[in-house]
DNA sequence: TCTGGTTGTG
């Protein structure tokens, strides 16, 4: 074979072409081949004798094979078979050879140029297809005929630049050729220009259902939906039957529209028609189903197809993964590869979440490798932000972060991503410093989706002003009344102490969906104020809305929070009898926890005991709190051997352990539970609590000496500790969790840092002026005792928001009630 | 050799 490639002398290959010595290292099947294509070329003659021979070609190797053979047998001469062989390489994917082809075509034919401007359409190359039309048109003497202008403005659409090329059809006069004009129509709706595309679909002298086809999918694909369907209804009005093109283009938009009754009737109509086993419509009905929740639907779709393609795989692991079923979506992509179908990015996309959704650090690992190796996160953005969403959800932040630096394109979801990735693992400030950056990037404007993820942040840590300042952006937007924003300004102002402000927000959002309903629920839950929880619940029901498990894991916090235990009791019933949502570890976790708040430890303890699902440490981690509420050390010991069992961790729960047995006294226990917590390379969580004044977030640690004003704070705070023992102030020692003498023990709460960062606040601002703190952990008891006497001695208003909930105390008494 | 169709990240 080599002998031969290096006696072809033909005008096509004046010499032989490097790309053929590398190419022809034949595998014993290709050789074979070769024979039947030599022999194959020896008896055809006519172009439809050659077009059997071409369609051979399925792989790169075996069209060089052909092409070689046609340039020895001379019949490569004919311009026919030379751009045959330019379409070939262009189906291979191959656009390099494709243009390297045309380029030795000696007498280019309007078939070659259209054929090589489709080449670069078909391989993704838009600007180099409006090139070679250019070139063509400017540089050749062929005329560019029916074929020319619609691959090329399927070009122009996506790199939105079309009316230079508009004006050269309408001067050659192939305005009104029905491809020609479906495809300006499609493009301008592309483009957003309606205008446009309304008068040439309306000036059309005939309209085919490829016409109607296009203005459909070109609003359908830029997003407006009532557009589109009141171009649906023209022409259905005009007496012309939806076909399966229409159908794949409408159907995401009933998804969009949440119009899940037109989407079935549709479907009716698909299966009268006999549509149902086009695989675009199947497709379309399967993403159509998983967006309304309807896995079912979507796998007796998939299962009753005849044949299916990548996009049928893709899109019903998208659908188990877009319904928080991940190892069902894994389980579809092994079945997938079991069928010899290869992944491409969008497969891999649904994978990252869904491994996102499991948490299995490994496979994500090789989801990013994979990624690496195909060079597609280096190219597109969404591929980057699945992996860096998924590393944030596995709680690798680093990695997150690293995958984030690196990625060549970035896009505004990245940034987004990035920041929520931090505030969802509870790193706010690191979430303020990316989002910080990302404002001093010229590329990137914030909008929705960044204040959607920075709210949270500051939300977290209280941070009120920047939280107001983002909501005056909101606002100069108008996106106020946007659900999403909304929430999350309900949620910062309610997490801030602002009720009011967050129920007046809540008022200008949207209520359909349950969303805004548990975030108000939740607030009020955090300020201890259960029975309006409850009366909200009531007024969310009446007004027709149905409740999610979050609105009921909001209820149940907010019954654990204000002792209504009942209530929690209805409300668990409520939820799985007449709304049908079965309970998650987090629903059992709330009740043992109301249950053990309200000191009802055994009914906590054989609730524990009847769950269906295994008791995570959340569960186990409420009943041990309990316990060291009401002081049970017996069920606390018990709880917590259960706790290390399952989480052995968690600091938090050595913690809780060793005060339990501290306030029993039993310093060797306490010495045995923090050795333990120890040996296990567990560190404590250091309490720390901040205050903003002045538009600054002033932190103060326990015990801390560094401040500025630590001098002045502490000489507050003993002249402090001396009036309020003359109102009958006696320290609780029980929350010191050292062994030391009660002169130590009362120092050592005096430096409790909610207490340092209150005096600081009432140090640095006029009298009467409300103090506002918040604590990275739980306030102790001995704390919250104080605060109630200093809200009374200095005449303040303080809040305290600590990692539970939130504490207002006026006139020395906790809106609370103590009971939390 | 051509148009109009289905799947993606926060």
């Amino acid at each position: 074979m080599r002998g031969l490639l290096s006696t072809c002398k033909s005008s096509l290959f004046p010499k032989p072409l490097p790309a053929f010595s590398t190419h022809f290292r034949l595998k014993s099947n290709s050789a074979s081949c070769i024979v039947a294509l030599s022999t194959g070329i020896e008896q055809r003659n006519s172009k439809f004798d050659f077009e059997h021979l071409f369609n051979k070609c399925t792989k790169t190797g075996t069209a060089k094979c052909l092409h070689a053979l046609l340039i020895v047998s001379g019949k490569v001469q004919s311009i026919f078979i030379a751009t045959r062989l330019v379409n070939i390489y262009a189906y291979l994917g191959d656009v390099l050879l494709s243009r390297e082809t045309f380029d030795q075509v000696p007498r280019k034919d309007a078939y070659t140029w259209n054929s090589m401007v489709s080449s670069y359409v078909r391989n993704g190359c838009y600007r180099e297809a409006v090139n070679c039309v250019n070139e063509m048109l400017l540089t050749s003497d062929v005329r560019p005929d029916f074929y020319t202008f619609p691959p090329v403005l399927k070009a122009c659409r996506t790199i939105r630049d079309g009316t230079r090329l508009h004006c050269w059809v309408f001067k050659i006069g192939f305005q009104w050729d029905v491809f020609v004009a479906a495809s300006l129509v499609h493009m301008y709706c592309r483009f957003g220009s309606f205008d446009i595309a309304h008068k040439l679909f309306k000036d059309m002298p005939s309209r085919d259902m490829g016409c109607w086809n296009a203005v459909i999918s070109g609003f359908c694909q830029n997003g407006n939906a009532n557009e589109a369907l009141s171009v649906l209804d023209d022409m259905r009005l005009e007496g012309v039957d939806m076909d399966a093109v229409t159908i794949s283009s409408i159907l995401p938009i009933c998804a969009q529209k949440h119009d899940l009754l037109h989407g079935m009737l549709i479907h009716l109509y698909v299966i009268k028609n006999g549509l149902e086993f086009d695989v675009f419509v199947s497709n379309a009905f399967i993403n159509m189903y998983a967006k309304f929740g309807k896995l079912e639907f979507s796998q007796r779709i998939f299962d009753q197809m005849v044949v299916r393609d990548l996009v049928s795989w893709n899109s019903i692991i998208a659908a188990y993964e877009q319904n928080d079923y991940p190892h069902d979506a894994l389980k579809f992509f092994y079945e997938m590869q079991r069928n010899k179908f290869q992944a491409d990015l969008l497969t891999l996309v649904s994978l990252a979440s869904s491994i996102a959704q499991t948490r299995d650090s490994l496979s994500g690992k090789s989801i990013h490798g994979f990624s690496i190796r195909r060079c597609w996160i280096m190219e597109d953005a969404v591929i980057g932000n699945a992996v860096v969403d998924m590393y944030a959800k596995i709680g690798a932040l680093d990695s997150a972060r690293k995958v984030f630096e690196e990625l060549p394109c970035k896009d505004t979801i990245s940034w987004n991503t990035m920041i929520t990735g931090y505030t969802q693992n509870g790193l706010a400030d690191e979430a303020i410093e990316v989002y910080r950056i990302m404002k001093d990037c010229e590329d990137f404007t914030p909008y929705q989706g960044t204040w959607v993820s920075i709210l949270p942040a500051y939300a977290h840590i209280g941070a009120l002003r920047d939280g107001m300042r983002t909501h005056g952006q909101v606002l100069k937007v108008g996106l106020d009344t946007d659900v999403f924003l909304g929430t999350c300004l309900i949620d910062l102002y309610g997490k801030c102490g602002r009720l009011d402000d967050a129920m007046f927000m809540f008022y200008e959002v949207p209520r359909a969906s349950p969303v805004p309903w548990n975030a108000i629920i939740s607030c009020h839950g955090l300020h201890g104020h259960g029975e309006t929880c409850m009366q909200l619940f009531r007024d969310m029901l009446d007004e027709g809305v149905k409740p999610d498990h979050v609105t009921f894991l909001s209820l149940l916090t907010a019954c654990s929070h204000s002792g209504l235990v009942d209530q929690g009791k209805w409300c668990f019933d409520v939820m799985q009898h007449k709304y049908g949502i079965k309970p998650t570890l987090k629903h059992y976790g709330c009740m043992v926890d109301m249950f053990g708040r309200a000191g009802r430890l055994d009914v906590a303890y054989n609730f524990i005991e009847c769950m269906p699902l295994r008791p995570d440490a959340s569960v186990w981690g409420a009943l041990l709190g309990a316990c060291r509420i009401h002081g049970n050390v017996e069920l606390g010991k018990k709880a917590s051997d259960r706790l290390f069992e399952v989480d052995s961790e968690n600091v938090g729960y050595y913690v809780l352990m060793s005060n339990l047995y501290a306030k029993f006294g039993r310093w060797e226990r306490v010495d045995e539970v923090r050795s333990l917590a120890r040996d296990r390379g567990l560190r404590k969580t250091p309490g720390w609590s901040s205050i903003e004044l002045h538009n600054r977030i002033e932190v103060f640690y326990t015990g801390n000496q560094t401040h500025p004003q630590h001098e002045e704070i502490y000489k507050e705070l003993a002249i402090l500790n001396a009036k309020m023992k003359s109102l009958g102030y006696t320290p609780d020692y029980n929350f010191v969790l050292q062994d030391v003498e009660d002169d130590e023990k009362e120092n050592i709460l005096t430096s409790h840092s909610e207490r340092l960062a209150i005096m600081y606040g009432i140090l640095n601002t006029p009298p009467r002026t409300p103090i506002q703190i918040y604590k990275n952990l739980r306030v102790c008891g001995d704390c919250h005792n104080v605060t109630k006497f200093i809200s009374k001695i200095m005449e303040r208003e303080i809040i305290v928001r600590d990692s539970n909930r939130f504490h207002q105390f006026k006139d020395g008494i906790c809106s609370c009630g103590d009971y939390w």
